[in-house]
DNA sequence: TGACAAATGGAGCGGCGCGCCGTTTAAGCG
DNA sequence: CGCTTAAACGGCGCGCCGCTCCATTTGTCA
């Protein structure tokens, strides 16, 4: 790659951070050129589609991702490690607000420049569940798969303006039905 | 109004019914004008957002699930009820595709022709919830918000292709989260 | 320094939701 | 019945969008 195409390539990465931790993943294309100051064409060759930028986006985090969970591996309490990577995963899919509909696309479509990274993120997880499940504390009806959906409406949820404010007590209440196992209920006192 | 005017207006219903539960809650309105045979200026006038559209569209499904809401509080298990009712809900928000985001969005802005269709679907569920958990047979954490955040994130699920195959098995988790003090679990012979 | 492949950027294409407005038409009245 | 008039009509035009194409510029290396 020549040297002006790098530089070119890492500015707009860096001013797409910038416009999409604002504006969302569906900020407009045009804007990041204009805002980076290159033609649209540049932006296009460089980043094909929006998932080939979203991918550019979040692979370093996804990477992240799936190595926290190798280490949640190594953890005493496997629910507790569930649980902890769920809250890290839907952590990482806010950074930009309405990502998490194209992943979902992705991770059934093999030809989307998002496809592995989904692929990799929802293995990560199926491993925790897998190993929170052999001990008896999570779901036995469950596999990555119901994991990485429930992820995902998780994340949808907290993307919606209205139900922002309900979105930690809606995690509290999923992660109840996937750990339901874990005590047969939660205590009245430990109830809002 | 216009028996012209009337004629356009049943049309465009019809052929929107048409057209949005097959391509979902954003087909081009555009498209919509044009199999209707009538020009973009007519369509908006009597529609004059999507949402409006939507609202036209949805409103006698969303009075009969009220309505049905209003039946069910005579049934014995308010847990069944309830249980009902939001599979009953979750159909009416899969006859058009997508079309939970713009609800969702509606619930919170007063200005949305949604809006009131929104909060009705949300009492309706409330009042079910909270007879459940007078029995004791819900969550007690919970209100009408949460109920109606659940709601959408299954409908949001179902919406997605690649989560389609998992949906009901999705609704059952969720459902028992909901519903978590009924059994203190679901029986291992009665799991998938 | 010259040649050339690589990279650029912006005009252009077909799409969108929607506002505007000149034209047509239904409907009530003398 | 014909006239009038307000209501309804349709589609052009605006500013967006993602994306493609290609004449022009630029970095690189012999």
């Amino acid at each position: 790659m020549r040297s002006d195409a790098r530089k070119n390539y890492d500015h707009i990465l860096a001013v797409a951070r910038d416009l999409l931790s604002g504006e969302g993943a569906d900020a407009s294309l045009r804007d990041i050129a204009r805002k980076a100051g290159v033609g649209d064409g540049t932006l296009h060759r460089h980043f094909p589609t929006r998932e080939a930028l979203l991918e550019a986006l979040l692979r370093t985090s996804f990477d992240a991702l799936a190595a926290r969970a190798g280490e949640l591996t190594r953890c005493e309490q496997a629910d507790e490690a569930l649980l902890s990577w769920l809250r890290e995963a839907i952590v990482v899919t806010h950074s930009y607000k309405g990502v998490i509909t194209p992943m979902v696309a992705a991770i059934a479509d093999e030809n989307s420049a998002l496809h592995s990274s989904c692929v990799d993120l929802r293995q990560a997880g199926a491993e925790l569940l897998q190993r929170a499940q052999t001990k008896g504390l999570a779901r036995q009806d469950m596999d990555g798969n119901d994991l990485f959906a429930l992820i995902s409406a998780l994340a949808w949820l907290a993307d919606q303006p209205p139900l922002v404010p309900r979105a930690d007590h809606l995690f509290e209440i999923i992660s109840d039905a996937i750990l339901s196992r874990r005590t047969g209920g939660v205590p009245e006192s430990q109830r809002a």
